[in-house]
DNA sequence: ATGAAAGCGCTAACAC
DNA sequence: GTGTTAGCGCTTTCAT
């Protein structure tokens, strides 16, 4: 049977509050009295119940991350961003759990429910690619602490991170204009999806920026998979048989095309050039090493931890803007200029 | 103020009892009494408080995945197998937190504490390449369902779910052989982790079954990782100049080695055969498309799950053994013999 | 079919 | 400094 403090409390001698204050360190206990109860608790291996501490507190210690369900292949971020978050909740005596929900059967007030039924901490939102679903109604009305990656949400109880979307895709396309290339096409994830409408305005301002044209043609979309990049370099290639680079919304997608393209018997970078985003950390070891924008996840992560535990323990709120970053691989070439 | 059953009662007048039977769908409420019930319930925004139900029931419905804290670069498989874990116990009417501990700091009875202080319902442990930790010892004497991959724990209430690593490395062995080499190279994990030795064997066996001839400088040892992988393929390569072909004990040393070799001026696999382990959802995209050995971490995860609810739902514990597939690339040269 | 009362393990307000 | 008492929200006897 598993011991309670009442048990300790017998064992003692005392009144389970004295206990109480003594296993909590509350003010007014003799040291001696708190000695013996210590030894008491460890000698019968006594654990708290936290269901009973929480009812009396209201509010427990766990936090919780939710996302779409979704396979892996969808949510690298996630994947590893995790880590690190828990690293840090942790260190704030936070426990984590996931909630995965299914966005097609996400009933509104869900997430209220969860919070109240589970009496939550707080929650980290990572939303993936949806940026209109009920859910946000559910945060805008959340009393929690909440925050929420990529997603705007005007709420005292919640804060928001976000990638410069943008700026990635300017430094990644200016880049490419750096090393000589002046046809340089662009293949973007979904085009109803926010990410791509910001990736495609950054793409768009560095070739304006540097008067080179912009042609419709020099743009297709995709679907974010590695299979869909693959297809989608030979459309864009059968479109603009001229382009010498290709901007490519993201590293899975990158690696589709790379692979599909060197099968056709192109070479990489030497016949076309590619710069990929999102930094996965496969990426360095690709063949050739993959250009990417990295999309710092562990800063992100950090940030959103950081962030949630500052709404709990300071009730302060922000809004987050993060620059992502160039990293230099292999696969873009210089051209004699 | 959060609605509790009493409000209902209050508005319905109705005892709480009679009120927490109707929620419940308890036998013997009147078929008007359990509308008028729920009416009030959705009227309220009512939502059970699951800490008040588990401190009466003693066991919630929390079931807790557990690992050693790291960075998803050396936890791919956990980060492939929470999504379809996740949704198994979804269905079961559990939900999941992630317990990440670290391996250095981990205090005896660590895990013991957990299950109880959350009323756990059942535990899955991810223990990575740890074999000899002492949270094994605490697995042993645990009294709640736990299913431990990768790990043999002689318990009436562990199940274990093992990949077939011996099978794994002969089969890819066994491939390259096909294709008509004879001078096989083996990149190994580091020499101390026990899926290494396993993937040794497995390696050896298959060499020896077609009477090649195993040679010490053909195996080299790494550390799993991407970088490692590319030190690794160039020291082995000078120590065996005439390999043909390698079997690389992960995707992404093979990747980091590819990488290596490219740079170097070698063509994959024109010069050098490449055969990975574990099936990374990235390998088909990688140039040229990694063959390699799929570790079916879809199948694997699911059998955790449902093992895990075989013993909480019908205390059946079972070993499990999952044999690992080959997956056809682009990296293996059929040599004429 | 429903109500009354007790209790899960813990904490807090108030006595002493 | 410690005991007493009440109560968090829910379920479960046991009456009625």
């Amino acid at each position: 049977m598993k011991p309670s403090i009442k048990n300790i409390a017998e064992l003692c001698k005392l009144n389970p509050s004295t206990v109480s204050r003594a296993l909590n360190n509350k003010y007014g206990v003799k040291p001696e009295t708190r000695k013996s109860v210590m030894e008491a608790a460890v000698e019968l291996g006594y654990v708290p119940n936290l269901a009973a501490r929480e009812l009396v507190y209201k509010k427990g210690n766990l936090v919780c991350i939710i996302i779409p369900e979704s396979d892996a292949e969808a949510q690298p971020a996630f994947f590893a961003m995790l880590p690190y978050m828990n690293r840090i909740l942790r260190t704030h005596g936070m426990e984590t759990m996931i909630y995965a929900f299914d966005p097609y059967r996400y009933r509104q007030g869900e997430l209220m429910e969860l919070v109240q039924k589970r009496n939550l901490r707080g929650c980290i939102v990572l939303p993936g690619f949806m940026k209109h679903h009920n859910i946000f109604n559910d945060i805008r009305t959340i009393t929690t602490p909440c925050v929420v990656l990529e997603v705007s949400v005007n709420s005292e109880m919640c804060s928001s991170i976000h990638t410069d979307e943008v700026y990635g895709a300017y430094i990644a396309t200016q880049h490419i204009i750096d090393f000589g290339h002046t046809r340089i096409g662009f293949i973007n994830g979904p085009s109803n999806v926010q990410i791509c409408e910001e990736r495609m305005s950054g793409y768009k301002k560095a070739i304006e920026n540097a008067k080179l044209i912009l042609k419709d043609e020099d743009v297709v979309y995709s679907d974010f998979t590695g299979k869909g990049g693959g297809e989608a370099i030979i459309t864009l290639l059968k479109q603009s048989p001229d382009l010498t680079a290709v901007f490519i919304a993201n590293d899975l997608m990158a690696m589709g095309a790379i692979s599909k393209l060197s099968e056709e018997g192109y070479h990489i970078p030497g016949d076309i050039s590619v710069v990929g985003f999102d930094g996965l950390f496969v990426s360095q070891y690709y063949n050739p090493p993959l250009t990417t924008i990295k999309n710092d996840d562990y800063t992100i992560a950090i940030q959103a931890a950081k962030s949630l535990m500052g709404i709990i323990e300071q009730n302060t709120v922000a809004e987050i803007r993060i620059k992502p970053e160039l990293i230099y691989g292999k696969s873009v070439k210089r051209l004699t200029t």
